[in-house]
DNA sequence: GTGAGGATGCACT
DNA sequence: GTGCATCCTCACG
């Protein structure tokens, strides 16, 4: 059973949504092909005092999706040469977002090999800037609605639910990456994974 | 195996 | 002008 998820999936806690993400399925649709990829490691930007969020510095050209409807994705360029792929959540006017941080390709087999560069001519995803890189996720996709909804059934990229269910003990939660600078939020541990999988970014 | 440093564009001060 | 929600390469041994 596959369901594109909807928007009152997003519009709740973001801890919730991050943790309810893992073990859901990334589907990128790119010219009548499909990517799937799925999501083995999040993290959450929760709110406007988040220091490490972006939206913590008030709204901005760049940070106004985050403050829109949930269910949108946020895209943003980061170190001149990559893009990160956020999940808008909660409720419209709060600035809050999942990131994804790492996804397992579900058309390889490889994994060991897989982890570190392209292999098989199928690229990695351990990454948040690999795993845009390899779903071709750019600015183009920043402000996309993902959900599912009459006006426009198909978007080119949405979240799926198969069924797969992680369980509490598989789900660690983290320091989140390169938040240095967040003061008393950068100890949050608003990373998610799961367990001994190949594929998250960081051990 | 591990760690330091560079690449690189753009939002924000 | 500064500093990134990153990743790769190249030393080291």
């Amino acid at each position: 059973m596959q369901k594109i998820l909807k928007q009152n999936f997003y519009k709740h806690d973001t801890l919730t949504v991050a943790k309810d993400l893992l073990g859901k399925f990334v589907v990128r649709k790119i010219g009548g092909k499909k990517m799937v990829g799925k999501i083995v490691e999040v993290e959450a930007y929760c709110g406007p005092r988040d220091l490490a969020s972006h939206a913590s510095r008030g709204k901005t050209e760049r940070t106004k999706i985050m403050f829109g409807h949930p269910g949108f994705a946020y895209v943003y360029m980061i170190y001149g040469m990559y893009y990160c792929f956020n999940i808008v959540t909660e409720s419209h006017g709060y600035p809050a977002a999942v990131l994804i941080r790492a996804v397992e390709s579900v058309n390889d087999r490889n994994h060991r090999e897989n982890r570190r560069n392209v292999i098989n001519h199928i690229p990695a995803t351990n990454g948040p800037g690999k795993f845009c890189k390899a779903f071709r996720i750019d600015k183009k996709m920043n402000g996309v609605d993902i959900c599912r909804n009459r006006a426009r059934p198909v978007p080119p990229l949405w979240i799926e639910d198969r069924g797969m269910k992680i369980k509490k003990a598989d789900i660690v939660a983290a320091k989140r990456i390169g938040v240095e600078y967040a003061k008393e939020y950068k100890d949050k541990l608003w990373r998610f994974y799961i367990k001994r999988n190949e594929w998250v970014s960081k051990k």
